[in-house]
DNA sequence: ATTGACTCCGTACTATGGTACGGATGCTAT
DNA sequence: ATAGCATCCGTACCATAGTACGGAGTCAAT
């Protein structure tokens, strides 16, 4: 496996240097020993940094993640422990779906809103393009 | 009108008394010229900030808001502008609710490999998981 | 006129997720 | 062996969205 600097990280990873020491403060990657003066890492730690910033993307906060990482450093946890927490997560996710189609439902009614506004008003409040939007049947 | 105080203006409002102050520091509410010792607000206020609490709840950041707001004093093709912005908004959300669906299905995937090996004791990959059905046969 | 509640105002602090700085040290090529 | 990078490490700083604090002033009732 090839050995990596942190630059050369942070590079394949594209992230910033800052934010894997960032990382390393938080423990969401491991510090590998400096069997010279600088760290050496390996192509793992990209895969481990791509799903932080993959899972990030999915709107899980930082300690969020680590928790998801911690699912599988865990050596004792049994089987039913991983599928709780894992149960755990796929409601909260269900949750953040839910959430999220409210907000799209809101948002289309808006944008229709702002069509059937229009052609007729011409000094136009933002205020009542999104209460005409609550009430809109588009 | 009724005239009201910052406090009971954050009551109507349903805000703290120091959120209304941080709305004015960001300029996303006026601050009335206090006539006597202390300012009076008026329910046009308190539909401004319920205007701020619900885009917010629709996804804009506070900075949105305040543009949103921006194109009451530029009459010209607001009703455009918010269609537009919103739009945007819709298929970032759309964005987000299918990542999560896919983040959804790695997860029931890994609950499943849980399930299969209820007793034992098992070391996961989660990533893997993640990665779509890599490592779960379910 | 004094109490008590509220307001004004600046400043500091919270959490999240980084980003930047600067001195000291290490690695590598010439 | 010395230049010129990169790394190490602590610390400070940035934006976002507030929240808290402390001293001073104000208002309304008793």
């Amino acid at each position: 496996m090839e050995k990596l600097t942190i630059g050369k990280l942070a590079e394949m990873a594209k992230v910033g240097v800052e934010t894997i020491r960032f990382y390393q403060r938080k423990e969401l990657l491991r510090e590998p020993k400096a069997t010279s003066g600088f760290r050496t890492y390996t192509e793992e730690d990209a895969q481990r940094i791509a799903f932080i910033k993959r899972a990030q993307d999915l709107g899980f906060t930082l300690s969020e993640v680590k928790e998801l990482l911690e699912l599988n450093t865990k050596p004792r946890q049994t089987c039913g422990t991983v599928k709780v927490k894992t149960q755990a997560k796929i409601k909260e996710i269900e949750e953040k779906i839910a959430d999220l189609n409210r907000m799209k439902t809101s948002l289309e009614k808006l944008a229709c809103a702002c069509d059937a506004n229009q052609d007729q008003i011409k000094q136009f409040k933002v205020q009542e393009c999104f209460d005409a939007g609550l009430n809109c049947k588009c």
